[in-house]
DNA sequence: CTTTGTTTCGGCTTGTTTGG
DNA sequence: CCAAACAAGCCGAAACAAAG
């Protein structure tokens, strides 16, 4: 049975029988899951690691992380988000696995399954098993077993990704008001979803949802905004540049603007950091053309492998990464299944696009001796990006 | 009290929609 | 079309639970 056929033959979504059901389904997925653990301990509970391991994968635990004492060892492991050429590694060392012990190709059960009922010490058949296939599809990885681990949950337990649709908020509610206390993890299973954002749906259940609100930020607006933040920071404008504050600083500045902070801290990262920043007359149409142009010579295979903190360092001061992303975003996100194309062809249409773009310039400010912000104009003699 | 696995959740980051 | 908000995704860490 499909998830989304689950109520489909019910109209009173009050009806207890709906929960009944939803819990069948649930049963038929932890069934699913049991007997593809039972199948591994039978295949793995005797079987040892014969392969060289870098230290970070020595653990014994796959499901919490590393505790720190890498000091004393040369070798690093990384801490970005693994990338579609490490996905490809994981995806490349299951196939082998399951060729190798005969297991069906059932990745999601690995993702899914929890440690509820059986004995959670490392050395359980489970848990010993679960560490011994992890660790093998940790090989070649420069990462550490329990990245690798959260990783599979994330990516291949959760892979129904986008916005939710009229039948999965049909089941999110009917859990919602029969089993709150396990809603969460119950939903994530059974929608194939990350737990998070059903705590995020939950929460607005029970606190409301904030109404819509919209500020328009004109020159004077973002004049107060830096004022602010001068003040509460007890900063200069230059030093300013490239911090980070503390979240308070933002809660305090939201309150004399009656929004929600974390839209007044993207619009300081987006927009009002760079325009105070970047000292010169930039042609965004041009500074797109160059980060396309960068991207085309970096490894990156797609669109979401690209790490825009990387980016920005090779642009001059006062950028910052989501400025970069914002900007270039506008132009590709026509382009139909860009997240999944190769990186190169979702430039290219990029490029292309780019000349139907009106031809606009990053509009710079400074403070004028009132202590306001204004326009810098630049005249034509100073035409550098 | 320690170890380990799971759940919860804050704080962003990334992706998409809305409304002028 | 763009600016701004909203929605979902990701990461890490703390809280919680179960067992030694």
């Amino acid at each position: 049975m499909a998830v989304t056929d689950i109520l489909k033959d019910f109209d009173d979504l009050t009806e207890p029988a709906c929960m009944d059901k939803i819990l069948m389904y649930l049963e038929e997925l932890k069934e699913e899951d049991d007997a593809f653990m039972e199948l591994l301990v039978e295949k793995l509970a005797r079987e040892e690691i014969t392969w060289e391991q870098p230290w970070y994968q020595q653990t014994n635990s796959v499901s919490r992380p590393l505790k720190e004492n890498n000091e004393k060892h040369k070798e690093t492991y990384k801490t970005d988000t693994i990338c579609k050429a490490e996905n490809d590694i994981i995806i490349k060392n299951w196939k082998e696995f399951i060729h190798e012990y005969d297991v069906p190709d059932k990745i999601i059960c690995l993702a899914r399954w929890k440690n509820k009922v059986k004995s959670r010490l490392p050395n359980t058949p489970e848990e010993s098993s679960r560490r011994f296939l992890i660790s093998y599809l940790a090989r070649g990885l420069q990462r550490t077993t329990f990245q690798v681990f959260r990783h599979i949950q994330t990516y291949f337990g959760g892979p129904v990704k986008g916005a939710y649709s009229a039948e999965e908020e049909k089941i999110m509610n009917v859990c919602f008001t029969h089993h709150p206390n396990h809603a969460v993890t119950l939903l994530s299973m059974v929608l194939g979803r990350e737990p998070r954002g059903i705590y995020k749906r939950l929460q607005q259940l029970y606190n409301g949802k904030p109404e819509r609100k919209k500020i328009r930020w004109t020159i004077p607006v973002a004049s107060k905004l830096l004022k602010l933040l001068m003040k509460y920071t007890g900063l200069p404008l230059d030093e300013l540049k490239n911090k980070r504050f503390d979240k308070e600083v933002w809660v305090k500045i939201a309150e004399e603007f009656d929004h929600h902070y974390i839209h007044i801290q993207k619009f300081w990262y987006s927009s009002l950091h760079v325009q105070l920043f970047v000292k010169s007359n930039v042609k965004l149409n041009k500074l797109r053309k160059k980060i396309f142009k960068k991207l085309k010579l970096t490894s990156y295979q797609i669109w979401s492998d690209i790490r825009w903190k990387d980016v920005v360092q090779q642009f001059p001061d006062g950028y910052t990464h989501y400025f970069i992303y914002k900007i270039s975003y506008g132009p590709i996100h026509t382009k139909p299944k860009y997240h999944k194309e190769p990186l190169p062809e979702v430039l290219d249409y990029g490029l292309k696009r780019l000349k139907h773009y009106r031809k606009l310039r990053l509009r710079t400010l400074a403070l004028n001796k009132e202590g306001d912000l204004e326009q810098v104009i630049y005249d034509k003699s100073n035409n550098k990006s």
